[in-house]
DNA sequence: GCCATGACGGAGC
DNA sequence: TGCTCCGCCATGG
């Protein structure tokens, strides 16, 4: 039982064709302020786990590159657009539209 | 055990 | 809206 335990809990339960900020998913793990450690869990858990890792975002509505990931952001977009979500030119995703409410009925 | 780093967020300009 | 700086804390050398 580790930190991440609570982070890939709260990522496992996001529906497809939904996404989740990281500052999001922390608070909902009871990690408030510290988005950090959920980008750094996501970087540990790596793609050949059973978490949709693709679900999770920037709160710019962006998918977050860096070096460590070696493109694994591009296929992160194109599992989101397998979803059905839409990116806008500017390589953004409509939050408004598109996060995920745990609090509201489906 | 200390130091540098990082899939981030928010405040300040 | 975009850039810079600081805080957060687990991980690796």
């Amino acid at each position: 039982m580790s930190t991440y335990t609570a982070i890939y809990a709260i990522v496992r339960q996001i529906p497809p064709g939904r996404v989740a900020t990281y500052g999001q998913v922390a608070d909902l793990a009871g990690l408030y302020g510290k988005a950090r450690l959920v980008g750094y869990a996501l970087y540990r858990v790596a793609p050949d786990s059973d978490i949709p890792w693709h679900r999770v975002i920037n709160a710019r509505g962006q998918v977050s590159e860096s070096p460590v990931r070696y493109g694994s952001d591009h296929l992160q977009r194109s599992l989101l657009e397998a979803e059905g979500v839409i990116f806008t030119a500017n390589g953004q995703i409509d939050l408004a539209q598109y996060r995920w409410q745990p609090s509201l009925p489906f």
